[in-house]
DNA sequence: TGTACATCAGTGAACGCGCGTTCACTGATGTAC
DNA sequence: TGTACATCAGTGAACGCGCGTTCACTGATGTAC
């Protein structure tokens, strides 16, 4: 798939074709693409990153596009792939070395503050997650699999309750992070803003009974 | 407000402006106009509902549109209030019936199931959402008002837990139902979309320790 | 009640814009001898 | 190594489309006498 472009020149038999300087510089181009896709995609929404945008913001004009990409709905699906597949995003590195509650209370609490509602840059999921349950196949199946990557990461680390799996306990509260903070953000500047942050907190623990938490 | 269109004719003194027959008829007009882009809206997205299609949803042409509303964002923050504002959409009604625990675990079971999944009617929340949160200001006040009013129609069905009140576990509960639905619906015909249901449902309810549910 | 004029809800064509996509081209890189 | 031709990554203008918005208009409704 990634050679096609470089077809069958047999120089000599029929070797695979050689991997040339051209190839390489391309590779990094459509990686230079696929960067700044992400990049906007992230702060502003899939459809936000047009491509006219995304090939100025690669240093580069629009009629180049399509020959590193099929189609639009293709350079979405990769998007997607790389903002949510993967490494665990910057939301749960660093936090690898606690054991299980610990573990939880630190991933849920960094997520759910004013300041990760008032940076869209924090976590794409709220922001993308609309465009992708409209959007087609293609782009669905790519978010499925970065989905379960996700969650098995973060499953190795959740304390399992009784009656409730350390996977489905993931998954709970993986949406209930996700659901807290596009409410929050939807309805940033009200005071029920900080309300759910605050609540969706103290429901993604119930090991505590009444929770502590600095202010701000 | 309302009244700014007929300005004070003053037939005999300075008394109030009739209500005409005309008058009427443009209320009706703009309702129906509302009424065909809440639809859409709820069905498709805030974006989906552009002018012209609601224009002629509603029977109508582009041109009447300004007279009924000042822009698009005008439109859409109207549609915000209409779509989550006032009464509790059919999610909740039918339920008020049922006590305090009965009526969540009937309220979740209704909401996350895979034919509300598959049938974007039913909520609108997961659809619009996004565009809400990285909407304008008039956009997001409006939404944060109808937010309130669903909260608290929904905190006086919903059962305290120790440590967390009716209202804290009325927010989890909507953050939870909504993230999950949004993921499922994103990752909908992959394996880990019914997860995500089942997960959700049985983390909104603690008080069961294990789930017993009907299949499908 | 009947007539003459004023209002204004809704029409339909037009605008400038950004979108996704196509295509003839150019010039640096690669190949053959 | 040096020259002549082939390839193809990226250019830049163009396309048709739907968007939000504007505006001169028309004809039914409302007002004044």
């Amino acid at each position: 798939m990634k050679t096609h472009t470089a077809r069958a020149r047999s120089s000599a038999s029929t070797r695979a074709p050689r991997i040339t300087q051209r190839d390489i510089k391309k590779q990094e181009t459509r990686q230079r693409i696929l960067q700044a896709a992400a990049t906007i995609a992230r702060r502003e929404g899939l459809q936000a990153a047009s491509i006219p945008r995304v090939m100025e913001a690669a240093g580069l004009t629009v009629g180049g596009f399509y020959g590193h990409f099929a189609s639009k709905a293709a350079l979405d699906a990769e998007v997607i792939r790389r903002v949510f597949g993967a490494i665990p995003g910057r939301g749960l590195s660093g936090l690898d070395n606690s054991s299980g509650l610990a573990w939880v209370q630190r991933a849920v609490g960094r997520y759910l503050t004013a300041m990760h509602r008032d940076n869209p840059e924090g976590c794409a999921y709220p922001t993308i997650l609309s465009a992708i349950a409209t959007g087609p196949a293609e782009v669905k199946a790519a978010f499925a699999d970065a989905l379960n990557m996700r969650v098995k990461a973060f499953e190795t680390h959740t304390p399992a309750l009784p009656g409730v799996t350390a996977r489905e306990r993931a998954l709970a509260a993986m949406a209930l992070t996700i659901g807290g903070l596009l409410l929050a953000r939807a309805s940033a500047g009200a005071a029920v803003s900080d309300e759910v942050l605050e609540a969706c907190h103290k429901w993604a623990i119930p090991e505590l009974d009444r929770m502590v938490r600095p202010k701000r």
